[in-house]
DNA sequence: ATACTTAGTGTAGTATATACACCATGAAGC
DNA sequence: GCTTCATGGTGTATATACTACACTAAGTAT
């Protein structure tokens, strides 16, 4: 049992919240994960990343795991996810004081087999240069998450939570010139990424693709360096 | 007046805080501001960092500057402050459920003239090699402003924050020097500061030091600029 | 005048970044 | 099986940046 609260009442006036802005490539293109916000004020007017309350025995980081694979339909062991900042502006959200822990995710494309994890009535995979109006003030939100995601990729390996397993090194350039906006010159490209070490060549290569085959690679491992590559 | 809360009071469960992890500079040690904790169930056998809870009407930046000031002693015109990371682990405080959006403040020593910026019986400044006891996850939330502080300054001109308005090339040098706890190369740290752009020099020098006078120069302005100096 | 202390500067060698064009190889069509 | 097509894969020359390193300059103190 818990011993009687020295927080006053009035001070317990906010509600907690994690939100996911998840991030993934395809078509070229960067795309942010959106579902419709149903609650009022907006009763589906509105678009809204992925994200709800947390429960009382809930870190942030659990209930954005939660939030992201129930409501975002991404499974939990295809998504990274990253604290990017917390939200806190009194009328952010209409009804309630609510303060949301925002999260970056990132998910590759390629993993995202199954119906729930592609475009569905509750949750689609939206352009992120075609945003819909959205709720609250996620615009910002997604904006703060872009510029982290573009930040931290010239100077970590964070691409590689983008990635599939396996993949050529001109995929890979072509997430960076995606994520980035920018393009990258092809020579150059291979000559740095593989001195950094984090590449590994498998014994295997793409065929069956009316062309050279390519080399496949893979990275080392799961978490992020921090390298500069562009 | 309010509408009736569509929030269940059980998802009240949390008090927010704010809590700032400032740093300054002198006698050529990083030092961070530390206050008693007299609450319960520490009464003052403890110390940590200056923080406390939001306001209704308060957002997270606003009550960070708040207690920064009020319990940590430093004036608000002085202290540079942003958003580090919010800790949400269930047991952080062992009364109550609090969410604490952590801060990250910089201070130039030089400007800490007033008494209570000093060393006082409510704040004192501490070496970060001398830490004591901390309550609550202080010491880990030090640990993340430290590594924080550390990668900010190796490719942003954040360390404007920590510099007094004028100052000599060597000043500068030894705050990186500090703050990075590595040596850096004279003359290779002046060509590369200087080429950077950011720097105004000043028609004045220090004089009065038994040596040769030092040119004194000044940060063209406060904004922190993503430019890699170290 | 001398001693002391920090300020201020340059260069050579190495490493890194940039710009740029052609041959290699499998698939598909004839 | 020859040709076409499309992408894979590679090297070099130039410019720029990084590193290591030592001496003279100038004010203060005696």
């Amino acid at each position: 049992m818990k011993h009687s609260s020295p927080v006053p009442h009035e001070l317990r006036f906010a509600v907690l919240a994690a939100d996911a802005v998840m991030f993934t490539v395809f078509d070229g293109r960067l795309h942010v994960r959106l579902i419709p916000v149903h609650l009022p004020p907006y009763f589906s007017h509105l678009a809204g990343i992925p994200g709800g309350l947390l429960a009382p025995t809930e870190t942030a980081d659990q209930a954005a795991v939660r939030h992201a694979t129930t409501k975002g339909g991404v499974l939990h062991e295809h998504l990274y996810l990253e604290q990017l900042y917390t939200f806190s502006a009194i009328n952010r959200d209409p009804r309630n004081r609510v303060v949301a822990v925002a999260y970056l995710g990132l998910v590759p494309w390629e993993v995202l087999t199954k119906t729930a994890e592609r475009d569905t009535a509750a949750a689609t995979w939206v352009r992120i240069d075609k945003l819909p109006k959205l709720a609250y003030d996620h615009r910002e939100i997604i904006r703060v998450g872009l510029e982290r995601l573009r930040s931290r990729v010239t100077y970590t390996t964070i691409i590689k939570q983008l990635m599939p397993k396996e993949f050529t090194l001109t995929d890979l350039e072509v997430m960076y010139e995606t994520v980035l906006g920018q393009d990258i010159d092809k020579r150059n490209f291979r000559k740095k990424v593989l001195k950094t070490g984090v590449l590994q060549v498998l014994p295997r290569e793409r065929t069956g693709e009316q062309h050279r085959p390519a080399k496949l690679y893979r990275f080392l491992n799961r978490d992020i360096e921090p390298i500069a590559i562009i």
